[in-house]
DNA sequence: TTTGAAATAAATGCTAG
DNA sequence: CTAGCATTTATTTCAAA
Protein backbone atom coordinates (compact mmCIF):
# COMPACT_ATOMS: atom_id res chain seq x y z
CA UNK A 1 0.00 0.00 0.00
CA UNK A 2 1.12 3.50 -0.59
CA UNK A 3 1.93 4.88 2.30
CA UNK A 4 2.81 8.43 2.69
CA UNK A 5 5.91 9.11 5.15
CA UNK A 6 3.83 10.43 8.13
CA UNK A 7 5.65 12.89 9.97
CA UNK A 8 4.56 13.41 13.68
CA UNK A 9 2.55 16.29 13.31
CA UNK A 10 2.22 18.56 16.67
CA UNK A 11 -1.79 18.32 16.27
CA UNK A 12 -3.78 16.97 14.09
CA UNK A 13 -6.27 14.15 12.37
CA UNK A 14 -3.45 11.57 12.28
CA UNK A 15 -5.34 9.48 15.34
CA UNK A 16 -6.54 6.23 14.41
CA UNK A 17 -8.82 3.86 15.72
CA UNK A 18 -6.47 2.64 18.63
CA UNK A 19 -5.13 5.94 19.48
CA UNK A 20 -9.09 7.06 19.95
CA UNK A 21 -9.67 3.79 21.66
CA UNK A 22 -6.77 4.90 24.47
CA UNK A 23 -8.16 8.29 24.48
CA UNK A 24 -11.58 7.23 25.79
CA UNK A 25 -10.22 4.81 28.07
CA UNK A 26 -7.90 7.41 29.48
CA UNK A 27 -10.72 9.91 29.81
CA UNK A 28 -12.58 7.33 32.38
CA UNK A 29 -9.63 6.99 33.91
CA UNK A 30 -6.56 8.31 33.62
CA UNK A 31 -4.63 6.22 35.79
CA UNK A 32 -5.50 2.90 34.01
CA UNK A 33 -2.30 0.86 33.95
CA UNK A 34 -0.87 0.60 31.12
CA UNK A 35 -1.40 -3.34 31.13
CA UNK A 36 -5.19 -3.04 31.45
CA UNK A 37 -5.11 -0.32 28.94
CA UNK A 38 -3.11 -2.41 25.60
CA UNK A 39 -5.61 -5.33 26.64
CA UNK A 40 -9.04 -2.73 26.01
CA UNK A 41 -7.30 -1.56 23.36
CA UNK A 42 -6.26 -4.82 21.87
CA UNK A 43 -2.27 -4.13 21.07
CA UNK A 44 0.68 -5.35 23.22
CA UNK A 45 1.77 -3.40 26.31
CA UNK A 46 4.86 -1.83 24.50
CA UNK A 47 2.88 -0.97 21.95
CA UNK A 48 0.38 1.04 24.11
CA UNK A 49 2.85 2.41 26.63
CA UNK A 50 4.94 3.99 22.99
CA UNK A 51 1.15 5.29 21.78
CA UNK A 52 0.39 7.28 24.90
CA UNK A 53 3.70 8.28 24.93
CA UNK A 54 3.17 9.96 21.50
CA UNK A 55 -0.20 11.11 22.63
CA UNK A 56 1.09 13.12 25.18
CA UNK A 57 4.15 14.25 23.26
CA UNK A 58 1.65 15.49 20.64
CA UNK A 59 -0.16 17.31 23.08
CA UNK A 60 -3.54 15.19 22.54
CA UNK A 61 -3.41 14.12 26.11
CA UNK A 62 -2.89 17.28 27.38
CA UNK A 63 -2.70 15.92 30.75
CA UNK A 64 -3.84 14.12 33.34
CA UNK A 65 -5.15 15.34 36.43
CA UNK A 66 -7.46 14.46 39.89
CA UNK A 67 -10.50 15.71 40.32
CA UNK A 68 -10.87 17.16 43.54
CA UNK A 69 -14.90 17.38 44.94
CA UNK A 70 -14.83 21.18 46.13
CA UNK A 71 -17.37 19.92 48.83
CA UNK A 72 -14.07 17.81 50.79
CA UNK A 73 -12.49 21.37 50.83
CA UNK A 74 -15.34 22.71 52.44
CA UNK A 75 -16.88 24.43 49.02
CA UNK A 76 -20.09 23.16 48.40
CA UNK A 77 -21.21 26.64 47.03
CA UNK A 78 -20.98 27.04 42.92
CA UNK A 79 -21.76 29.79 40.68
CA UNK A 80 -21.16 31.32 37.13
CA UNK A 81 -20.07 34.98 37.13
CA UNK A 82 -20.69 37.18 34.20
CA UNK A 83 -18.06 40.04 34.05
CA UNK A 84 -18.47 42.21 31.20
CA UNK A 85 -15.73 44.91 30.89
CA UNK A 86 -15.97 48.42 30.15
CA UNK A 87 -12.73 49.14 28.04
CA UNK A 88 -11.41 46.03 25.96
CA UNK A 89 -7.58 47.16 25.67
CA UNK A 90 -5.36 44.03 25.86
CA UNK A 91 -3.56 44.98 28.47
CA UNK A 92 -6.42 45.54 30.72
CA UNK A 93 -8.23 42.41 29.40
CA UNK A 94 -4.94 40.21 29.88
CA UNK A 95 -4.16 41.57 33.37
CA UNK A 96 -7.59 40.74 34.41
CA UNK A 97 -7.72 37.19 33.18
CA UNK A 98 -4.62 36.66 34.63
CA UNK A 99 -6.16 37.66 38.14
CA UNK A 100 -9.14 35.69 37.95
CA UNK A 101 -7.82 32.92 37.23
CA UNK A 102 -5.15 33.17 40.20
CA UNK A 103 -8.63 34.02 42.74
CA UNK A 104 -8.64 31.16 45.41
CA UNK A 105 -11.85 29.44 44.43
CA UNK A 106 -12.18 29.82 40.65
CA UNK A 107 -12.13 26.22 38.94
CA UNK A 108 -12.51 27.90 35.29
CA UNK A 109 -12.38 31.10 33.44
CA UNK A 110 -14.06 31.46 29.80
CA UNK A 111 -12.74 34.44 27.97
CA UNK A 112 -15.89 34.60 25.31
CA UNK A 113 -16.85 37.28 22.70
CA UNK A 114 -20.17 38.79 22.94
CA UNK A 115 -22.51 39.85 25.22
CA UNK A 116 -20.45 38.85 28.49
CA UNK A 117 -16.53 39.14 28.04
CA UNK A 118 -15.44 36.20 31.07
CA UNK A 119 -17.50 33.58 32.69
CA UNK A 120 -15.84 32.66 36.20
CA UNK A 121 -17.32 29.56 37.49
CA UNK A 122 -16.03 29.70 41.20
CA UNK A 123 -16.92 27.32 44.85
CA UNK A 124 -16.96 28.81 47.52
CA UNK A 125 -18.09 28.04 51.26
CA UNK A 126 -20.77 30.25 51.64
CA UNK A 127 -23.07 33.31 50.19
CA UNK A 128 -20.94 35.35 51.64
CA UNK A 129 -17.70 34.17 50.53
CA UNK A 130 -18.95 34.93 47.11
CA UNK A 131 -19.74 37.95 47.83
CA UNK A 132 -16.01 38.92 49.48
CA UNK A 133 -14.74 36.83 45.65
CA UNK A 134 -16.85 38.74 43.69
CA UNK A 135 -16.30 42.38 45.62
CA UNK A 136 -12.16 41.89 46.19
CA UNK A 137 -11.20 40.25 43.34
CA UNK A 138 -13.60 41.00 40.27
CA UNK A 139 -15.04 44.28 41.02
CA UNK A 140 -11.88 45.39 42.19
CA UNK A 141 -10.64 45.95 38.72
CA UNK A 142 -11.85 49.16 37.31
CA UNK A 143 -11.86 47.23 33.93
CA UNK A 144 -15.05 45.27 34.97
CA UNK A 145 -17.88 47.00 34.13
CA UNK A 146 -20.77 45.13 35.42
CA UNK A 147 -21.09 41.42 36.71
CA UNK A 148 -23.99 39.00 36.99
CA UNK A 149 -23.97 35.96 39.16
CA UNK A 150 -25.94 32.86 39.04
CA UNK A 151 -26.20 29.64 41.06
CA UNK A 152 -25.18 26.70 40.02
CA UNK A 153 -27.04 23.95 40.82
CA UNK A 154 -24.69 21.51 39.16
CA UNK A 155 -22.23 20.28 36.33
CA UNK A 156 -22.07 17.53 34.47
CA UNK A 157 -19.32 16.49 32.25
CA UNK A 158 -20.46 16.25 28.98
CA UNK A 159 -19.91 13.41 26.22
CA UNK A 160 -17.06 14.94 25.28
CA UNK A 161 -14.84 15.35 21.92
CA UNK A 162 -14.70 11.55 21.41
CA UNK A 163 -17.77 9.77 19.64
CA UNK A 164 -19.26 12.17 17.61
CA UNK B 1 -14.80 22.97 74.64
CA UNK B 2 -16.89 20.56 73.35
CA UNK B 3 -14.97 17.72 72.46
CA UNK B 4 -16.49 16.32 69.72
CA UNK B 5 -15.33 12.50 68.38
CA UNK B 6 -14.39 13.15 65.12
CA UNK B 7 -15.38 10.36 62.83
CA UNK B 8 -14.35 10.19 59.42
CA UNK B 9 -16.96 11.72 57.93
CA UNK B 10 -17.79 10.78 54.20
CA UNK B 11 -16.95 14.65 53.11
CA UNK B 12 -16.04 17.10 55.71
CA UNK B 13 -12.85 18.99 56.65
CA UNK B 14 -10.98 16.24 58.23
CA UNK B 15 -8.32 17.26 55.41
CA UNK B 16 -4.62 17.72 57.35
CA UNK B 17 -1.40 19.41 55.61
CA UNK B 18 -0.65 15.79 54.13
CA UNK B 19 -4.19 15.55 52.52
CA UNK B 20 -4.18 18.54 51.04
CA UNK B 21 -0.18 18.21 49.48
CA UNK B 22 -1.50 14.95 47.66
CA UNK B 23 -4.67 16.73 46.28
CA UNK B 24 -2.48 19.69 45.07
CA UNK B 25 0.00 17.53 43.55
CA UNK B 26 -2.57 15.07 42.36
CA UNK B 27 -4.58 17.92 40.33
CA UNK B 28 -0.98 18.69 38.95
CA UNK B 29 0.04 15.50 37.84
CA UNK B 30 -2.99 12.66 38.07
CA UNK B 31 -0.51 9.81 37.35
CA UNK B 32 2.52 11.06 39.44
CA UNK B 33 3.83 7.49 41.07
CA UNK B 34 2.98 7.09 44.69
CA UNK B 35 6.51 6.75 45.27
CA UNK B 36 6.82 10.33 43.97
CA UNK B 37 4.23 11.73 45.73
CA UNK B 38 5.43 10.42 49.08
CA UNK B 39 8.70 12.15 48.68
CA UNK B 40 6.69 15.72 47.76
CA UNK B 41 4.35 15.18 50.54
CA UNK B 42 7.33 13.90 53.28
CA UNK B 43 5.41 10.72 54.40
CA UNK B 44 6.40 6.61 53.47
CA UNK B 45 5.15 5.58 50.69
CA UNK B 46 3.04 2.73 52.19
CA UNK B 47 1.21 5.83 54.17
CA UNK B 48 1.02 7.86 51.24
CA UNK B 49 -0.43 5.17 49.80
CA UNK B 50 -2.88 4.52 52.46
CA UNK B 51 -3.48 8.43 52.25
CA UNK B 52 -4.53 8.69 48.41
CA UNK B 53 -6.55 5.24 48.78
CA UNK B 54 -8.84 7.21 51.64
CA UNK B 55 -9.32 10.16 49.61
CA UNK B 56 -10.53 8.37 46.81
CA UNK B 57 -12.80 6.34 48.68
CA UNK B 58 -14.09 9.00 50.84
CA UNK B 59 -14.86 11.12 47.08
CA UNK B 60 -12.08 13.57 48.11
CA UNK B 61 -10.48 12.69 44.91
CA UNK B 62 -13.29 11.93 42.44
CA UNK B 63 -11.59 10.51 39.90
CA UNK B 64 -8.75 10.95 37.79
CA UNK B 65 -8.78 11.67 33.78
CA UNK B 66 -7.01 12.25 30.76
CA UNK B 67 -7.88 15.89 29.64
CA UNK B 68 -8.17 15.86 25.34
CA UNK B 69 -7.30 18.56 23.49
CA UNK B 70 -10.06 19.12 21.33
CA UNK B 71 -7.85 20.24 18.35
CA UNK B 72 -6.34 16.81 18.30
CA UNK B 73 -9.64 15.80 17.52
CA UNK B 74 -10.30 18.40 14.92
CA UNK B 75 -12.84 20.30 17.21
CA UNK B 76 -11.23 24.39 17.42
CA UNK B 77 -14.00 26.07 17.71
CA UNK B 78 -15.59 26.35 21.40
CA UNK B 79 -18.87 28.21 22.43
CA UNK B 80 -20.75 28.42 25.31
CA UNK B 81 -24.68 28.40 24.27
CA UNK B 82 -27.24 29.85 26.76
CA UNK B 83 -30.51 28.01 27.38
CA UNK B 84 -33.31 29.40 28.46
CA UNK B 85 -36.50 27.20 28.99
CA UNK B 86 -39.83 28.04 28.73
CA UNK B 87 -41.34 25.42 31.20
CA UNK B 88 -39.85 24.14 34.29
CA UNK B 89 -41.47 20.65 35.07
CA UNK B 90 -38.92 18.80 36.53
CA UNK B 91 -39.25 15.41 34.07
CA UNK B 92 -38.65 18.35 30.90
CA UNK B 93 -36.13 19.89 32.89
CA UNK B 94 -34.27 16.40 33.63
CA UNK B 95 -34.60 15.03 29.89
CA UNK B 96 -33.20 18.00 28.57
CA UNK B 97 -30.45 18.12 30.99
CA UNK B 98 -29.79 14.02 30.46
CA UNK B 99 -29.91 14.91 26.23
CA UNK B 100 -27.51 17.72 26.30
CA UNK B 101 -24.85 15.98 28.63
CA UNK B 102 -24.99 12.96 25.76
CA UNK B 103 -24.59 14.94 22.79
CA UNK B 104 -21.13 14.61 20.89
CA UNK B 105 -18.92 17.84 21.43
CA UNK B 106 -20.48 18.57 25.23
CA UNK B 107 -17.44 19.46 27.09
CA UNK B 108 -19.72 20.84 29.95
CA UNK B 109 -23.22 21.35 31.46
CA UNK B 110 -23.84 24.24 33.79
CA UNK B 111 -27.20 24.02 34.98
CA UNK B 112 -27.91 27.15 36.72
CA UNK B 113 -30.52 29.35 38.38
CA UNK B 114 -31.17 32.79 37.30
CA UNK B 115 -31.63 34.47 33.75
CA UNK B 116 -30.62 30.92 32.17
CA UNK B 117 -31.06 27.47 32.84
CA UNK B 118 -28.24 25.98 31.13
CA UNK B 119 -25.01 26.67 29.81
CA UNK B 120 -23.38 24.88 27.19
CA UNK B 121 -19.57 24.54 26.99
CA UNK B 122 -19.09 22.61 23.57
CA UNK B 123 -16.42 22.12 20.75
CA UNK B 124 -16.75 21.79 17.53
CA UNK B 125 -15.17 21.58 13.93
CA UNK B 126 -16.68 24.17 12.01
CA UNK B 127 -19.33 27.10 12.69
CA UNK B 128 -21.55 24.73 10.27
CA UNK B 129 -20.97 22.18 13.18
CA UNK B 130 -22.17 24.63 15.79
CA UNK B 131 -25.13 25.44 14.22
CA UNK B 132 -26.33 21.91 14.21
CA UNK B 133 -25.68 21.27 17.05
CA UNK B 134 -27.72 23.90 18.23
CA UNK B 135 -30.34 23.13 15.61
CA UNK B 136 -30.41 19.31 16.54
CA UNK B 137 -29.56 18.73 19.81
CA UNK B 138 -30.92 21.97 21.48
CA UNK B 139 -33.63 23.81 20.28
CA UNK B 140 -35.36 20.65 18.61
CA UNK B 141 -36.56 19.71 22.17
CA UNK B 142 -39.30 21.72 22.68
CA UNK B 143 -38.82 23.31 26.23
CA UNK B 144 -35.86 25.15 24.99
CA UNK B 145 -37.33 28.72 24.20
CA UNK B 146 -34.30 30.29 23.70
CA UNK B 147 -30.37 30.05 23.01
CA UNK B 148 -28.01 32.77 22.96
CA UNK B 149 -24.21 31.37 21.84
CA UNK B 150 -20.86 32.81 22.15
CA UNK B 151 -17.69 31.95 20.96
CA UNK B 152 -15.78 31.06 23.25
CA UNK B 153 -11.90 32.58 22.98
CA UNK B 154 -9.79 30.74 25.55
CA UNK B 155 -10.76 28.73 28.73
CA UNK B 156 -8.54 28.88 31.40
CA UNK B 157 -8.33 26.60 35.09
CA UNK B 158 -8.24 28.21 37.67
CA UNK B 159 -6.28 28.32 40.93
CA UNK B 160 -9.32 25.67 41.98
CA UNK B 161 -10.28 25.04 45.97
CA UNK B 162 -7.05 24.48 47.06
CA UNK B 163 -4.95 27.25 48.64
CA UNK B 164 -7.87 29.78 49.80
C1' DT C 1 5.34 0.46 14.01
C1' DT C 2 4.80 -3.49 16.42
C1' DT C 3 6.25 -7.09 19.41
C1' DG C 4 7.91 -10.37 23.38
C1' DA C 5 10.89 -10.88 27.02
C1' DA C 6 14.37 -9.32 30.13
C1' DA C 7 15.64 -5.71 33.34
C1' DT C 8 14.17 -2.01 36.08
C1' DA C 9 10.83 0.34 38.88
C1' DA C 10 6.70 0.63 41.49
C1' DA C 11 2.57 -0.92 44.16
C1' DT C 12 0.71 -3.94 47.55
C1' DG C 13 0.35 -6.88 51.71
C1' DC C 14 2.06 -7.90 55.88
C1' DT C 15 4.24 -7.03 60.14
C1' DA C 16 5.02 -4.26 63.75
C1' DG C 17 5.73 0.29 66.39
C1' DC D 1 -1.73 6.45 61.65
C1' DT D 2 2.90 5.29 60.33
C1' DA D 3 7.09 2.77 58.52
C1' DG D 4 10.02 -1.15 56.68
C1' DC D 5 10.43 -5.09 54.13
C1' DA D 6 9.09 -9.00 51.11
C1' DT D 7 6.08 -10.21 47.46
C1' DT D 8 3.50 -9.23 43.55
C1' DT D 9 2.68 -6.34 39.75
C1' DA D 10 3.72 -2.79 36.29
C1' DT D 11 6.74 -0.09 33.23
C1' DT D 12 10.74 0.48 30.41
C1' DT D 13 14.07 -1.01 27.31
C1' DC D 14 15.67 -3.15 23.23
C1' DA D 15 16.76 -6.37 19.59
C1' DA D 16 14.23 -8.17 15.99
C1' DA D 17 10.75 -8.44 12.45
Amino acid sequence: MGQQPKKTQPVSGTLDGTDLAILAALMEDGRMTNAALAARVGVAESTCAYRVRALRESGAIASINARIDPRALGRPLHAIIKVRLGSHSRELVRNLYDALVDTPGVLTVFHIGGGDDFLVHAAVASPEKLRDLILEHVTVHPVVRQTETQLVFEVREGRGVLGG
